[in-house]
DNA sequence: CGAACTGAAGTAATCGATTTCTGGAGCCTA
DNA sequence: TAGGCTCCAGAAATCGATTACTTCAGTTCG
């Protein structure tokens, strides 16, 4: 590879000039600049972006770590982070955590080794240490689930949410609502189950019914498998993430359970598929795309120095979108 | 942050004495390492990874290029890349290239400019220019997607796997079907084409239907709505890809037409969703976690320098899953 | 006319590690 | 006792850029 220096030598000037008029600083000998640019095209020079780093303390990445790719309510939020920051000529380093706090921790230590400009993190636990990021002085921003430290962040109305989906359920005739939500440690579990017992405490004289698993497919089918084993199983599920939904899809039809006859069900999480499910799945949607871009529109102030000293934090409201697995009436005529 | 050096002040010996230390080099008097180390827990030093790869010219972390996040093909892919990487002490940056040339050829700069350790790309093309890695001496490896290069690749038996979705689709009895296939300039689209045309040709005087369309859910969508537009519409589908399959399934609501009746229909790769639609999807399912492990493998191979000089290519093999989407029976009593 | 200023180039310090080179201490041997 | 080894630590070079500082020529102005 061509370095500077070999540059310099072709365009017979110093490393210095180089620089310069390579990164247009004001100054520079137009003709001068021409032939360095003349020179650096001929060798096919590109400058070492480590060694620009090391200099200037910083890179034009930013790392965006996420808690399960194959989640597409994540995927969803990338192509939001993506969007923004390419605009501002950053590039996006996707790391995937994976549910699990030792590879979120090899990430945040990625990260602060590389030197990255920002970072956009959800992350596994309120407590996740990010005390290394501030040291090295790196800007970050958390979505989807609030950590123990004041920091930006872009959360969504997970509660509201939650009763709203449980309420209707109800509405619509259910009578013994339970919620299959995520592992204890995680907020967003939490907040879900809270709008779910919310609405079903306003509703008076229900058992309250509710299991924590993991956010992950066979999470969910383990739940379901509990829940409808119970004396007494309810008749509708509100289940919080579509991972999940999955694996109760499969548990229920393992049992011959018709959705919208013997059970009903909504979701957290407006999957590219739910549509297309028999019946047609009912779901909360959260606005993955913009939770992404407000994120990264955040950080990119941090980065530039723009934002105000205080943090500042967003939370957006989720959409119920009823489709049919929710209905009492469906397959009944 | 602490640097070196200042772990040398506390430890009272010289950075390079550090250095050895940290590093486990042979030659360092025991008592000066567990001095080093103790400074080193104390100040929470952590090695610069920009400066260590400036010097070393490679850093742990390898790049993996896909060509879209919201393809769980690819996100099953990474798993696969990660788990192995992981094994070796290697970071997975993911990057989406989002089907898009320009964003490929992007994140082909940063990985080069950022030195990673190698890189698993799934090109745009098989023209996608990896001239920049080969002269910045990074390990490539390229999946799904063949490249106008001697490189080491793991790719899969497409077009054998269309052929067998077709021949099952006429087997099933239907008569005229026809291919939703990806763009003209993408291989696995070509070869998923012609896996469908081999099949069609040996069932003799059957007419060659078939669309080319984005690898994404609105491609699938315009592509089922020109071929169900045509005088004489095809009765069954073989869609190359889940992505396009959704769009599919869409336009096929929208027209009112009922899968297994008025229809039939396979796709490439076993979505998550695939055995929840209505009727359960019949797919050709692809080794998708195998490919990535596979492929970081091979990598890891290149990285330590123990691969033989000639390229190895793999090929793995598809499965036909066949549920109830391309069954003629179904929905029929 | 000379001091002060400005523009544009080069020299060298710098970022924070790794690694080569250099040299001193201790030991062995002829 | 001199010469040759080995072991180990520090000094300094190195990776490849950016940038503070220096230098010099040409201009402006009192």
């Amino acid at each position: 590879m061509a370095k500077i220096s070999d540059v310099a030598r072709e365009a017979g000037v110093s490393v210095a000039t180089v620089s310069r008029a390579l990164n247009d600083h004001p100054n520079v000998n137009p003709e001068y600049a021409d032939r360095v640019r003349a020179a650096a095209a001929k060798l096919g020079y590109r400058p070492n972006g480590i060694a620009r780093s090391l200099r200037r303390q910083s890179s034009d990445v930013i790392a965006l770590i996420i808690s399960d790719v194959s989640n597409p309510f994540f995927t969803a939020i990338t192509r939001g982070v993506e969007d923004v920051a390419q605009r501002s000529g950053y590039s996006v380093l996707l790391c995937n955590a994976d549910e699990d706090s030792a590879k979120e921790a090899t990430y945040l230590r990625v990260a602060e080794q590389e030197q990255v400009a920002g970072v956009i993190l959800s992350p596994h636990m309120a407590g996740s240490d990010v005390s290394r990021l501030r040291g090295a002085n790196i800007p970050l921003v958390v979505i989807d689930r609030p950590l123990n430290e004041p920091v930006d962040s872009v959360m969504v109305h997970s509660r509201e949410g939650a009763e709203s989906a449980t309420n209707h359920l109800l509405d619509a005739g259910w009578t013994r609502p339970a919620c299959i939500t995520g592992p204890e440690e995680a907020a967003t579990a939490q907040e879900r189950l809270q709008g779910y017992l919310e609405a079903v405490r306003q509703h008076g004289n229900l058992d309250e019914l509710f299991v924590h698993a993991p956010f992950r497919q066979h999470g969910g089918a383990r739940a379901a498998s509990e829940l409808l084993d119970a004396e007494v199983a309810p008749d509708a599920l509100f289940v919080a993430n579509a991972q999940m939904t999955l694996g109760v899809l499969d548990e229920l039809k393992r049992r011959g359970l018709r959705i919208g006859r013997d059970i009903g069900i909504i979701t957290f999480d407006d999957a590219p598929w739910a549509p297309f499910i028999s019946p047609p799945m009912s779901v909360v949607a959260q606005p993955a795309y913009d939770i992404g871009a407000q994120a990264a529109q955040l950080l990119m102030e941090r980065i530039r120095g723009t934002a105000p000293a205080e943090r500042r934090q967003l939370t957006l409201s989720t959409t119920l979108i009823v489709r049919e697995s929710s209905q009492r009436s469906w397959g009944m005529r």
